[in-house]
DNA sequence: ATAGGGTTACGT
DNA sequence: ACGTAACCCTAT
């Protein structure tokens, strides 16, 4: 295996929370060994795990004031320490509350842990499997469509063959389409809009825009990692047998990926915070309310009472009052984590996808709901 | 469909 | 009274 193969399998390892550390350990103690400047997320996946390695210990076994020391030794670790986010990496002044801090840092470590972006790996598979699949196919010769064929497997590459000579299919997937990227739409470390009022001018709002373009986001970005319980991609899942044979074959796809997963820990992007004045109507909510009203003015005023009726539809075109206001309901402790494994998973934004992923758990939570949450949770992060 | 500003209900 | 989580509204 050459070392780039190593770094693959290890960029895509390092960052799945799922694999346990005796998994991880074991099989980095057994791969080539690999460049540590090779990957920010790389590093960040090795960081953000070194810290779940100690908070993972249960607090029967250990006091929340040894927790929280051990927790501030990783987190000042020079292997480690750069790659922590700010907020992670200075963890507040709650030595009078131990177990709180401990609570906290828990927290936002489960943040940073959706927020990190998705493998190399796993942004070739998407093209190869995902939704960049009938790009991708369209544009292979024979040769590369025989590499892909092995890769995905008999059934599966069927199944996108299939897609790509319907017709529909090469409406949405024409030869030139310029496929752009799948990088999710955040990265690790900028979730803290930036509090400077001088950074809410015009001119600094349109830089920041410019330079953060919107992209498509990445989807299903860890199938790969989570095809043992994830029942939808069983079948097309890529084993990690297949990879370690087929390890040439699939670098080149990796090429156009590669760029993607760097720069994850740059500076902060600024916000592009709305400067815009343009709301109205700050006293009152639309109200949908149905009042039928006549003014009494006008001609209309003088039309006899029996001809003023409304339309015999009425009663039904009226919206239910019940259904005015949501009733609160506060998110569970199962909702919150679904929440962050769906961002995990499908990136930050696709709250759709993330909301029927989980049909049940997200029942009475509309995707609007979903995107607030996790705007809460974040904001945690930047307190 | 989603992002982000605005509003409100609820716990303290 | 105040801060915030949950919810609403609207531009894009």
């Amino acid at each position: 295996m050459t070392p780039a193969d190593a770094f693959l399998i290890l960029d895509f390892l390092a960052g799945n929370r799922l694999i346990p550390h005796s998994v991880f350990t074991t099989l980095l103690a057994s791969l080539p060994s690999v460049s540590p400047h090779t990957s920010p997320r790389l590093r960040a996946g090795l960081a953000l795990r070194a810290l779940d390695a100690v908070l993972s210990v249960s607090e029967s076994e250990m006091d929340a004031p040894t927790l929280m020391h051990k927790a501030r030794a990783v987190l000042a670790d020079p292997d480690f320490a750069p790659f922590f986010p700010q907020h992670l990496a200075a963890p507040g002044s709650a030595d009078d509350a131990p177990a709180a801090a401990v609570a906290h840092l828990k927290r936002l470590l489960d943040v940073e842990w959706a927020s990190l972006p998705p493998s190399a790996l796993e942004i070739a598979a998407e093209r190869i499997v995902g939704s960049g699949a009938l790009h991708s196919w369209a544009n292979a010769d024979h040769a590369q469509r025989s590499k892909l064929r092995l890769l995905v497997g008999e059934s599966t590459a069927r199944e996108i063959l299939d897609k790509l000579r319907r017709p529909d299919a090469s409406i949405n997937y024409p030869a030139t389409l310029p496929q752009v990227d799948n990088a999710p739409k955040t990265n690790g470390a900028s979730h803290c809009a930036q509090q400077n009022d001088e950074d809410k001018s015009g001119l600094v709002k349109q830089n920041a825009k410019a330079d953060r373009p919107q992209q498509d986001s990445s989807r299903h970005q860890q199938n790969l990692a989570q095809g043992a319980s994830n029942s939808q991609l069983k079948e097309s899942s890529v084993t990690m047998a297949s990879i370690r044979g087929m390890g040439p074959d699939i670098t080149g796809f990796m090429e156009e990926a590669a760029p993607r997963v760097a720069g994850q820990f740059a500076p902060d992007n600024i916000k592009n915070h709305q400067v815009t004045g343009s709301k109205h109507s700050l006293m009152e909510r639309n109200p949908s309310a149905s009042t039928y009203e006549w003014d009494g003015s006008d001609s209309e005023g003088k039309r006899p009472a029996a001809k003023r009726r409304l339309p015999i539809f009425e009663r039904t075109a009226k919206p239910s009052p019940a259904a005015a206001h949501k009733t609160r309901k506060k998110w569970s402790e199962k909702q919150e984590k679904t929440l962050l494994e769906g961002v995990q998973k499908y990136g930050k934004g696709n709250w759709k996808d993330i909301k029927m992923a989980y049909p049940d758990v997200f029942e009475d939570r509309s995707t609007v709901d979903l995107k607030d949450k996790f705007r809460n949770l974040e904001r945690h992060l930047c307190a």
